[in-house]
DNA sequence: ATGTGTTCCTGTCCGC
DNA sequence: TGCGGACAGGAACACA
């Protein structure tokens, strides 16, 4: 579910309670989400400072003054919520668990933030942060499409003699790291290009353009606050709004909103998932 | 080495 | 209302 544009905002909702804060407690409600947590991990959580919060990909990662960082995945239905006021004055003030409520972290600042993930698709692991890059989740991902290694240059490269569909390709998190299917479908919706192409059959033109629509989507994305479908929520709860600026992802028989396109959006399925896009103007 | 289909899990929605 | 099936923002894995 969440993806770059979610993580992205769900991660600076959570900075003003994680960040510099001591975990002085955290409650593990079962023994793992689609892998077992890591050995002890309360324990190796129990009083240790969050030193950073940030961003990789489609995951949150806490950097501990323990030396090592806590790597979040929030799967397909994964959520991170705060509750209770940082300053820690009063009391009564943390909702009731609810159903799913899989990991809790009290915080010094007298905060919660809670990890509620209904179909256990999210993960959670603990690695030593001088050699994170190595982990075996991080370290085959692709390059951040916001930073300065994701460029034309390198994407012409990577797509070159790919037989695989231009749309499967952007959603191999190795070529590029963050998006997921609803911003792969706007992508190539804003870019139009058909998502059946394969990828290695693009022109280098129509490649680098791909580059500053897929950072500009994205970037769109973030200062949303993310898209909102079923129960996706920022750290605070509220409801991000790109989703109402779709203009491919869900809209299956509804007008394409290409100016003077007049086709509409079709849903076909690609890798086994929904592509959404206007076979008219998208070629 | 690449490309494709299956699988994990719960919840929701739609048609009968 | 109930039931069955399709589908959901991900991605590792097994297999051709």
């Amino acid at each position: 579910m969440p993806e770059l544009p979610e993580v992205e905002t769900v991660c600076k909702g959570l900075i003003p309670s994680m960040q510099g804060q001591v975990i002085t407690r955290a409650d593990v409600n079962r023994p793992d989400l689609r892998w077992p947590f890591p050995d002890n991990m309360a324990i190796r959580l129990n009083g240790a400072k969050v030193t950073a919060l940030r961003r990789r990909s489609k995951y949150v990662l806490a950097d501990l003054s323990t030396g090592e960082t806590l790597i979040i995945h929030l799967g397909m239905s994964g959520r991170m919520t705060v509750s209770g006021d940082p300053l820690g004055q009063f009391h009564h003030d943390h909702p009731a668990a609810e159903k799913h409520d899989h990991v809790v972290f009290h915080m010094g600042n007298g905060s919660r933030v809670t990890f509620n993930d209904a179909r256990r698709f999210g993960a959670m692991d603990l690695a030593l942060t001088a050699t994170l890059e190595d982990h075996w989740l991080i370290k085959s991902i692709g390059p951040e499409p916001l930073g300065n290694t994701f460029n034309e240059a390198y994407l012409i490269d990577v797509l070159a003699n790919k037989n695989t569909p231009i749309k499967t390709a952007l959603l191999d998190q190795r070529i590029i790291a963050g998006l997921g299917n609803i911003y792969v479908c706007e992508v190539l919706h804003r870019a139009r290009v058909n998502p059946k192409r394969k990828a290695g059959q693009l022109s280098k033109t129509r490649v680098a353009t791909l580059v500053p629509i897929i950072r500009d989507v994205l970037s769109e994305a973030i200062a949303a606050g993310g898209s909102s479908l079923k129960d996706y929520r920022q750290a605070d709860g509220e409801l991000g709004y790109f989703q109402h600026g779709f203009q491919a992802y869900d809209r299956e028989d509804q007008p394409c909103q290409t100016s003077d396109c007049g086709g509409t959006i079709a849903r076909i399925v690609q890798s086994g998932r929904s592509t959404f896009y206007c076979p008219k103007c998208q070629r």
